[in-house]
RNA sequence: GCCCGCGUGGUGGAAUGGUAGACACAGGAGACUUAAAAUCUCCAGGCCCUCGGGCCGUGCCGGUUCGAGUCCGGCCGCGGGCACCA
């Protein structure tokens, strides 16, 4: 009998399934649809195993949906706009259109053969002008609905690359690639008004059940809701036209401990002072300093300026309050000025104590003694303090509540209002790069700025850029600018900002449902086949990506570009873990850690070794056979990265194994939502596990066993498993639906079974397996005669009564513990159960004699004897 | 700082409040073989044992329950998200 040779068995199938064409999804009003996806790759030119899983997963619940008789839209294609094309670019010398479109021809290419049921028909790149185009075509949509709108704003600049950079592309105050100190500066910018939807996008999170709680949770922290008090402190003889500062916060209780008023270096205020005042001037540009990120903040020391200028208290208007500009007060939350109240913040109590305010309290814990000046007392919402002046009262309660009679006690004497507040702000969309989807509107210097007419799009990007000099390519080409007036007629010029590649991401689901589409959907089309009825992708997305969806949905429903049920356009989301894998590391002469291939690594006494490393001035030189053996440190479950040797390249695995074991592994050994550690030795075990199927199956084919007793017993185990793996697929418990099929196939192997029984047995675990290892399916399917391709067979029903064993084994508790077992009829009624147990040897004995004070039947389960 | 999640054998993990450790990895013993590979069979949480079994055991302490890995409260540890957000 010959062996299993996955790779030529695996291009045969791959061949079979595409001349027949079921992965091409056509609108069919006969079936019910299902829509799957998995979020798409950036083209970086080399697929990794968090792919292999992803689409795994993806392709599972694909192929299942198929065989239930759904019509499935499987598609792919590629997020290929962005920066690394442009640095590959800046480093090499290529243009990033060639590199993006030469990466995703190797990546289709590494894709493929991991045989996924993905209509290829629908492909389509962001970067394919005819995407792209019909993205420009939203944004004026968007333009006409007012929602995207032009505003200068506050962004992190780079003066070395003269670009904006997002805050993750800030170290340490410093831009990432230049290294230089990165200021921040006030641009005139795009953005969607995302904000306008706060409440409705937060709302709405309670209608995604399928979604998981922790994503849920994270945009809501993310949307950031927050109920306060805004009003405003009169200023006593403030520059023209600053009569009053207007602050909010969420703590009214805390007003009579008011210390000072701190606004914003941006804050209007204080850019009037800055005008007039060179010592003003000079503290706002100290302070305006340093990136906008987490690490340069936590750093940042906290400084104020005295403008000299006083406020009055609204409930005491011989209460004078000192006016500082400090530079941790953002210009766009709130109103961009707070009133300091050092005994109940931090922060305020630090700035206090640095510019000798004075510290009150408002509070004062219950039961216990606090020292006001000392430290601010900083109790939870929900912990109940007791009031010590006006606002709240001076009664006994919760925060929450004290907050809230602060607000009515306010509003009620006239000081400002309740209002609800949002930590979302608007979707900053400009970007100073070239490779991106242009932003369509023209300058024009009589109208202004102008949308360009739908006629003209696609607003192509132009191929004769350089890469040279830093900035944006399109503000240095010396034709692409020009342009007519789309209103006027005159001479004008192109905005040169791209998109944001968040942009391309927001809606590339719904191109899905018509890619070659004259206007960005296809109604008729988008009506059939949304929502997404199931995506899968990372919990690195819980956030942005997700969330401007969210809104672009809805944005595309207010234009006409989708039909209302989409506004949510994922019904079920899963994120999925990452594969990991160990690190081997060692150690050079100076302490710097050496790491090492997984092939240089080997194992003695559950030890791991290399060949010692010797290092000289850091450099470290590999040293012959008879050299030294070090012990390696080994680092689990660490992310795959080729600085840390680590990594695993699918392809290599699908050469040497196929890409079934692959498939088969990368969902075995971990619950999908968590991460799985690759492991040559798992890997090893999962293709040899396929070969054994194989090997059972080709075994049943040959032989001529006849009928026997035991076929009830293996088809009665045969529905069990259908039954178990069918509720693991549903469920996405894949490792368990996977186990259930390691534990069937054991029993298969084992049984005595007739070669009838068998065949159906064995029949019915290719097709149980087919969604996970659909090539190995196929052949075994094809071997024991089953009809047509597997992969369109309909998936096999438990049948009820064979779920049902005619006996049972009960066991019998005394007090809770395990003491005994008895072995029943499965529909034996509980008193009978009840007088079986009783005359058992070791509940007799337990007894004594006595009357048990009580006896448990959970028939099927378990029998309890409390004595 | 605020919010959330998770702690089960040597390892990954399984278990609608009902026999904890399914299934697999690594390990051990054996069969086949001249040998190896491949394959097959068996063992395997810990501690005792008179070989029938007994005791302990799901991070720690308590609670609810006939019964808790699972529910509740507190602690410890690890991980994640957000954060000059007023």
């Amino acid at each position: 009998m010959s062996r299993y040779a996955a790779t030529d068995v695996e291009a045969r199938w791959q061949e079979a399934w595409d001349k027949a064409g079921i992965f091409r999804a056509r609108r069919d009003a006969e079936r019910p649809k299902y829509y799957v996806l998995e979020m798409f790759p950036y083209p970086s030119g080399r697929i990794h195993m968090g792919h292999v899983r992803n689409y795994t997963m993806g392709d599972v619940v694909a192929r299942y949906k198929i065989a239930t008789g759904h019509n499935v839209l499987h598609p792919m294609g590629w997020d290929a706009f962005g920066m690394p094309a442009e640095n590959a670019a800046m480093a090499s010398g290529g243009h990033p259109k060639d590199w993006t479109y030469a990466n995703i021809a190797d990546m289709r290419a590494q894709m493929k053969p991991l045989g996924l049921s993905i209509d290829w028909s629908r492909e389509f790149a962001t970067c394919d002008p005819e995407y792209y185009g019909q993205q420009q075509a939203l944004f004026l949509d968007f333009l006409e609905h007012g929602l995207v709108y032009r505003k200068n704003a506050v962004v992190n600049w780079d003066p070395v690359d003269m670009t904006v950079l997002a805050n993750e592309q800030v170290i340490d105050g410093k831009g990432w690639r230049s290294g230089a100190e990165v200021e921040r500066r006030e641009l005139t910018q795009w953005f969607f008004r995302i904000s306008d939807f706060a409440e409705e996008l937060l709302e709405a999170l309670d209608t995604l059940d399928d979604w998981p709680a922790k994503v849920r949770l994270m945009q809501e922290n993310w949307i950031g809701k927050s109920r306060g008090l805004q009003f405003a402190f009169s200023l006593i003889d403030g520059p023209e036209g600053h009569d009053r500062i207007e602050v909010y916060t969420t703590r009214p209780d805390t007003l009579m401990g008011a210390s000072f008023i701190g606004i914003s270096p941006d804050h209007p205020l204080a850019k009037r002072l800055e005008a007039e005042r060179a010592d003003v001037a000079a503290f706002c540009a100290q302070a305006r300093k340093g990136g906008t990120t987490a690490e340069a903040i936590e750093k940042a020391e906290k400084l104020g300026f005295d403008t000299g200028l006083r406020v009055r208290h609204p409930f005491d208007t011989a209460w004078e309050l000192p006016v500082y500009i400090a530079n941790f007060i953002l210009m766009d939350y709130g109103t961009g000025a707070i009133f300091g109240c050092p005994g109940h913040d931090q922060r305020d109590h630090d700035f206090c104590a640095k510019y000798d305010l004075p510290i009150l309290d408002t509070f004062l814990p219950i039961d216990a003694e606090h020292d006001i000046q000392a430290a601010p007392f900083v109790p939870l919402k929900s912990e109940r303090v007791r009031y010590t002046r006006l606002v709240a009262g001076d009664e006994v309660q919760t925060g929450e509540v004290g907050v809230n009679a602060a607000i009515d006690f306010c509003e009620a004497n006239g000081v400002g209002q309740g209002v609800t507040k949002f930590r979302l702000r608007d979707w900053g969309l400009s970007r100073q790069r070239y490779w991106g989807c242009p932003i369509p509107v023209v300058h024009c210097d009589t109208c202004g700025v102008v949308p360009e007419a739908k006629e003209n799009l696609p607003i192509r990007l132009p191929d004769d850029v350089s890469f040279d000099a830093p900035g944006n390519p399109l503000d240095r080409h010396p034709t692409w600018r020009d342009c007519a007036c789309p209103r006027c007629g005159a001479s004008a010029r192109r905005e040169t900002d791209t998109m944001d590649t968040f942009v391309d991401s927001s809606w590339y689901y719904a191109r899905f449902t018509a890619p070659d589409a004259a206007t960005p959907t296809d109604m008729a089309e988008a009506e059939y086949w949304m929502n997404v009825d199931q995506y899968i992708g990372g919990i690195e997305h819980a956030i942005l990506h997700l969330l401007y969806s969210r809104f672009f949905a809805r944005a595309m429903q207010i234009c006409g570009h989708l039909p209302d049920k989409a506004i949510e356009p994922f019904d079920a989301l899963f994120t999925q873990g990452m594969v990991t894998h160990e690190i081997y590391q060692t150690r050079d002469v100076a302490g710097r850690p050496v790491y090492h291939l997984p092939e240089e690594v080997y194992w003695r006494d559950g030890k791991a070794f290399v060949q010692a490393q010797v290092s000289f001035d850091g450099q470290s030189v590999k040293v012959d056979e008879d050299a030294v053996v070090v012990e390696v440190e080994v680092i689990p479950s660490a992310k795959m990265s080729k600085s840390k040797k680590n990594v695993v390249d699918p392809s290599t695995i699908i050469a040497q194994y196929g890409a079934d074991t692959a498939r088969w592994f990368v969902l075995s050994d971990s619950p999908p939502e968590r991460d799985v550690e690759w492991t040559a030795s798992g890997a090893e075990a999962a293709h040899r596990h396929l070969s054994r199927v194989w090997r059972i199956a080709a075994e049943i084919a040959q032989s001529d066993a006849p009928a026997s007793p035991e076929d009830e017993t293996l088809l009665r185990e045969m529905h069990k498993c259908i039954d178990e793996v069918t509720k693991g697929i549903d469920s996405f418990g894949f490792n368990a639906a996977i186990a259930r099929l390691y534990a069937f196939t054991n029993t298969l192997a084992k049984s005595q079974a007739g070669q009838a029984a068998k065949s159906t047995a064995a029949r019915t675990l290719a097709q149980l397996m087919s969604p996970m290892t659909p090539h190995l399916a196929e052949d075994i399917w094809a071997m024991l005669g089953g009809q047509g391709l597997v992969t369109t067979a309909p998936w096999p029903q438990p049948d009820p009564a064979m779920l049902i064993d005619d006996t049972v084994i009960l066991p019998i508790q005394i007090n809770g513990k395990r003491r005994a077992e008895i072995s029943v009829p499965s529909d034996m009624p509980k008193s009978e159960v009840e007088k079986l147990a009783l005359a058992h040897n070791a509940v007799v004995k337990a007894l004594d004699g006595a009357q048990p004070k009580k006896i448990i039947v959970v028939p099927g389960r378990i029998v309890n004897v409390v004595l």
